[in-house]
DNA sequence: ACCTGAACACCGTTCAAGT
DNA sequence: ACCTGAACACCGTTCAAGT
């Protein structure tokens, strides 16, 4: 008679996913697991989500969306110091990749043959480092200034999560280090480009 | 009669599966496929590695194996200047990263739960980076200054060969501006515990 | 000592049948 | 319109049997 009323929802499968993924990485997102956590059978997931690879990929964005939310209230939040911003930034993904760290080390792992929709996602968590980056080294070289950062802080805390850094020594300062010295050397850096009132100038 | 002599070896094994991996990635590494690339039957394998996940655990190790070598001689073939030493090894990286994206985004993704060799050959690759980093900043803050490059370097090759960096631009001038700015701003940084004649001095 | 076919458990996915 | 059990193909792994 009436139709069955949705049991569960794409966003209730996406949550569970990304727990899954959390609790015991990629391969303990199985469609049986995620289904019984969303009180449903495996089945069932086909109606909300394609397969398992867009499951994967919802959940990556869905990451990449909270990510976007913490950077941006961070960006919003902090003073006008170029070099404080940046620092509050990188401090803010940090503590996303400790609280996320497999959907960290997932959100720039795959975006390569995606739906495409994640870059844009990412362009958007990207937002307010460029923009910092701006203060800092001038719009021309903002988005390099950018990729500079942002690699640096997903390659450290990729690494941190994986253990990697095991010989000794404190990471917290290194990591200190690395904003530090990015923000003096970023700002040292010759640009090439801007001269007198900050029109293009190409270099020599 | 006589016991059949081996028709394969680990060695064969994991170069295979390395192989897939890097045509097709994980997934593309299933023991039928690695089966069939010897010439043998998927449960044969189990008489040279103990199963998949042993199998990847390889794959990286092998991987990390000949980035280590590739490090060694980059850095044998390099000049004196840190900073040249540095840009060589950073180039070095980037270029291995190309040659086998795949085993490269692995490289550091699962070290956590792994045999703990991994650890050791990751520290051999990283030995040129620390020794570079010295020449530039000392021997006290080398092993932070290595940290903070080889995330920059990492991160960098992962997010590139991800497809991160989709927002024009030249990533190859980014890649440059990010090697240049650490070097100078790692040179720059107040290590706090050099004074006078190297030796150690706390900061106030 | 290594290789094999057969077998098993598990997983992703499809589909006809239910409500 | 969503949910389900049954079914299928595929995969990792084990094991007894071959040489």
């Amino acid at each position: 008679m009436s139709p069955t009323p949705a049991r569960t929802s794409r966003a209730r499968v996406v949550d569970a996913a990304r727990a899954l993924l959390e609790e015991g990485g990629p391969e303990a997102v199985t469609m049986a697991a995620v289904a019984q956590r969303v009180g449903v059978r495996a089945p069932s997931l086909y109606k909300h989500i394609r397969d398992r690879a867009a499951l994967l990929d919802a959940v990556a964005i869905d990451a990449a969306e909270e990510l976007g939310r913490t950077m941006t209230v961070t960006s919003a939040g902090a003073g006008a110091d170029p070099g404080s911003r940046i620092a509050a930034l990188a401090v803010a993904y940090r503590a996303f990749a400790r609280r996320s760290p497999r959907s960290a080390a997932v959100l720039f792992a795959d975006l390569g043959h995606g739906t495409g929709a994640p870059v844009e996602v990412a362009a958007r968590a990207a937002a307010p480092v460029i923009d910092a980056a701006a203060l800092l080294v001038g719009p021309e070289a903002a988005l390099a200034a950018a990729r500079v950062l942002t690699s640096f802080v997903y390659g450290f805390t990729t690494m941190e999560q994986a253990g990697a850094f095991q010989l000794g020594g404190s990471v917290d300062d290194a990591f200190r280090l690395g904003v530090e010295s990015l923000v003096r050397g970023l700002a040292a850096a010759d640009h090439g480009m801007r001269v007198g009132d900050g029109r293009l100038n190409p270099p020599a």
